[in-house]
RNA sequence: GAACCAUUAGCUCAGUCGGCAGAGCACCUGACUCUUAAUCAGGGUGUCGAUGGUUCGAGUCCAUCAUGGCUCACCA
C-alpha cells in the first residue's frame, strides 16, 4: 500500500479536521440499530411512520441544495435516505455536507415512499460513526481489477454485492456438512496442524521451525494419519474440517492453503463412503440451494443419488480406448502411454501410468457426478488391496464438473503391508520424488495395536464450493487467496 | 517452472504513424428542498509498473525486471 496521499485523501482529511472543530467525533460509539435496510423495504407497510434506526455506509449522495438523497448500505443491502435542511437544522445539514461516500453513519427517522415509489428513510438525526479517508472504487463498474479484488477483499465486498453472496453460501455449505455429519453421530475433532513428518497425501510441504524444541516442523498436507490413530483409539466415527497446506503452484483450481474435510468410520468400507459422499453432497445442495440440479458454467449438473460408478479400467477403456486388462507389464503400459502422446518418466509403474492416462483422458469427461472405483496399488499407498486383485485397491474418487472432489478408500489396516507401502514411498523419495510420503513409525506403531476395518473419505471443500456456487476460480471462494506481496 | 496478454488519474478505460497526457465516474468551486448513473455551469488532480536502450523527441519501438491475469505443467 502506498504511503502517498492523493488530493482526494487530503480533502477528506481536511473535512475530518473540520468535523472535529465542530465538535463531531468522527469515529463514534456503537449505534443501536433497530432495523436493517432490506427489513425496512420488505416490511414497509408495517413499518411506515415508525421510528427506525439504521447504520451503514454511504454509497451514493445526491444533493439538491437544501435537501439530499443518499444510499445507505448495511449488511443486508441498500436503502435510500432523505435528508432535509428543514428536518435536520442548519448546523446538522452543514455537517452532512461534510460527509463523503464511504463514510459510515447511523440514522434515525421514519420510512416513507417517494413520489417515484421508492421506500426511503426520512432522516431526523444522524451520527457519524466512521469517517472514510479513501475514496471508494467507481460506482458503475465497481472494482473489476482481479488483483485489487483479492488484495483488498474488503473493497470487493463493499462494492460488489455478489461476492458476499458466494461467501455466505460457502459458510452455509460448511455448516450443512457439519450438520449432516453430526446428525450421523460423527465426532468433530482437531488434530495437529504442525507435523514432525508429512504423510497422508502426496505433496510437498511447507517447512517451519520450532525454536524451543530446535526442530523442523511441517505444516500438514492431510489430516489422515492422525484421524486413523483416533480410529485405533476407539473413536469410531470422526471427522476433521480444516485447513491443510501444500507447497505447490497456484492456479484457478489450486491455492497453497485450502480446506478439506476428512471423515473416518470404523466397521465401514469404501462402498459405505460412496453412499456417504453422494448423500452428503446432494443433501447439502438440497439444504442450501433447495435443489439437487445445479448449473455449472452453463451446464446442468444433477446431484441426485445414486451417482454412476465406473471402474478406472472401464473408464480408461471407454474414454481413451485402452484396455488395461490386456496390459500386464510396466513396459507395455509405458509404451501405450507414449503412443498416446504422454510424456512418461522412465521407470514408471503400470499403475502409475494408468493413473496418468486416466487424468489425461478421462477426468475432463466426467462432468456429471461420477464415482471412479478401484485404483491401482502404486498410487494408493494408504488403501487396502482388493482381495481378488492385489494390484488394485478398494478406493474411489468422486468427480463433478470434471474436477475431483472426493477421494476415499477402505483403509489399509494391515501394519505389515502398510510398512511395505511406506518403504516403497521412501524409495521413491530417495529417488528424488519430493511428493512421496515419509515413513511414519508412530502411525505404524498405532496400526500394530490393531485398527478395525475402516472407511475413510476426504472432500476438498474449496472445490466443492466452487462447483456448487458456479465459481470459475478457487479464488472466488477463498476470501484472501495467497498472493505475492506488493512492495 | 513455460507461453501469451495486461499494467496510463482515486475507479473503469481510450491514447492513431514516435510529436503538448485524454474520457466517464469520483474529486474541487458554484446553483438547486422528491432525486436515484440526479441535473446545470466551471476546474485535470498523472513518477503512463520499474530500469536501461534506440531517437532531435518514447505512454507508444527494443531489452531486462516486477506484479497480475490466463493457458499449460505440478497438484486436490
Amino acid at each position: 500500500m502506498s504511503e502517498s496521499v492523493s488530493e482526494q485523501e487530503i480533502v477528506r482529511r481536511q473535512k475530518l479536521a473540520k468535523l472535529k472543530e465542530l465538535g463531531i467525533e468522527p469515529y463514534g460509539e456503537k449505534y443501536q440499530v433497530t432495523h436493517c435496510a432490506t427489513d425496512v423495504i420488505g416490511r414497509f407497510v408495517a413499518l411506515e411512520g415508525q421510528p427506525l434506526l439504521l447504520a451503514g455506509r454511504l454509497m451514493t449522495i445526491r444533493t439538491h441544495g437544501k435537501a439530499s438523497f443518499a444510499n445507505l448500505q448495511d449488511e443486508s443491502g441498500q436503502i435510500q435516505i432523505y435528508l432535509r435542511l428543514d428536518d435536520l437544522g442548519e448546523k446538522n445539514y452543514m455537517i452532512f455536507e461534510l460527509l463523503d461516500m464511504g463514510d459510515i453513519i447511523g440514522v434515525s427517522g421514519e420510512a416513507f415512499r417517494t413520489r417515484r415509489g421508492e421506500v426511503t428513510v426520512a432522516v431526523k438525526e444522524f451520527r457519524l460513526l466512521a469517517k472514510s479517508l479513501r475514496p471508494l472504487p467507481e460506482k458503475w463498474h465497481g472494482l473489476t481489477s482481479v488483483d485489487l479484488r483479492y488484495r483488498q477483499r474488503y473493497l470487493d465486498l463493499i462494492v460488489n454485492p455478489d461476492v458476499k453472496k458466494v461467501f455466505i453460501l460457502r459458510s452455509r455449505i460448511v455448516q450443512e456438512i457439519r450438520n449432516y455429519l453430526n446428525g450421523l453421530a460423527f465426532l468433530e475433532v482437531e488434530t495437529p496442524v504442525m507435523h514432525t513428518l508429512t504423510g497422508g497425501a502426496s505433496a510437498r510441504p511447507f517447512i517451519t521451525h520450532h525454536n524451543a524444541l530446535e526442530m523442523q516442523l511441517y505444516l500438514r498436507i492431510a489430516t489422515e494419519l492422525h484421524l486413523k490413530r483416533l480410529i485405533v483409539g476407539g473413536m469410531d466415527k470422526v471427522y476433521e474440517l480444516g485447513r491443510i497446506f501444500r507447497n505447490e503452484g497456484i492456479s484457478t483450481r489450486h491455492n497453497p492453503e485450502f480446506t478439506s474435510v476428512e471423515i473416518y468410520q470404523a466397521q465401514a468400507d469404501y462402498l459405505d463412503m460412496m453412499i456417504l459422499t453422494e448423500e452428503l453432497v446432494s443433501t447439502v445442495a438440497q439444504k442450501v440451494f433447495g435443489t439437487m440440479k445445479l448449473l455449472f458454467q452453463g451446464t446442468e449438473m444433477d446431484l441426485t443419488p445414486p451417482w454412476p460408478r465406473m471402474t478406472m479400467v472401464a473408464a480408461i477403456k471407454q474414454f481413451a480406448g485402452i484396455d488395461f486388462n490386456e496390459i500386464i507389464t510396466d513396459e507395455d503400459a509405458r509404451s501405450v502411454a507414449v503412443e498416446k502422446g504422454l510424456t512418461i518418466k522412465p521407470g514408471m509403474l503400470r499403475g502409475e501410468v494408468m493413473n496418468e492416462i486416466f487424468e489425461e483422458f478421462v477426468e475432463n469427461r466426467l462432468f456429471q457426478p461420477t464415482f471412479i472405483v478401484d485404483y491401482p496399488l502404486e498410487v494408493s499407498p494408504l488403501a487396502k488391496r482388493k482381495t481378488d486383485d492385489p494390484s488394485m485397491t478398494y478406493r474411489f474418487e468422486a468427480f463433478m464438473a470434471c474436477s475431483e472432489i472426493a477421494n476415499a478408500f477402505t483403509e489399509l489396516n494391515d501394519p505389515l503391508d502398510q510398512r511395505q507401502r511406506f518403504e516403497w514411498q521412501m524409495a521413491k523419495r530417495e529417488a528424488g520424488d519430493e511428493e512421496a510420503q515419509m515413513l511414519d513409525e508412530d502411525f505404524l506403531h498405532s496400526l500394530e495395536y490393531g485398527m478395525p476395518p475402516t472407511g475413510g473419505l476426504g472432500i476438498g471443500i474449496d472445490r466443492l464450493v466452487m462447483i456448487l456456487t458456479d465459481s470459475p476460480s478457487i479464488r472466488d471462494v477463498i476470501l484472501f487467496p495467497t498472493m505475492r506481496p506488493r512492495d
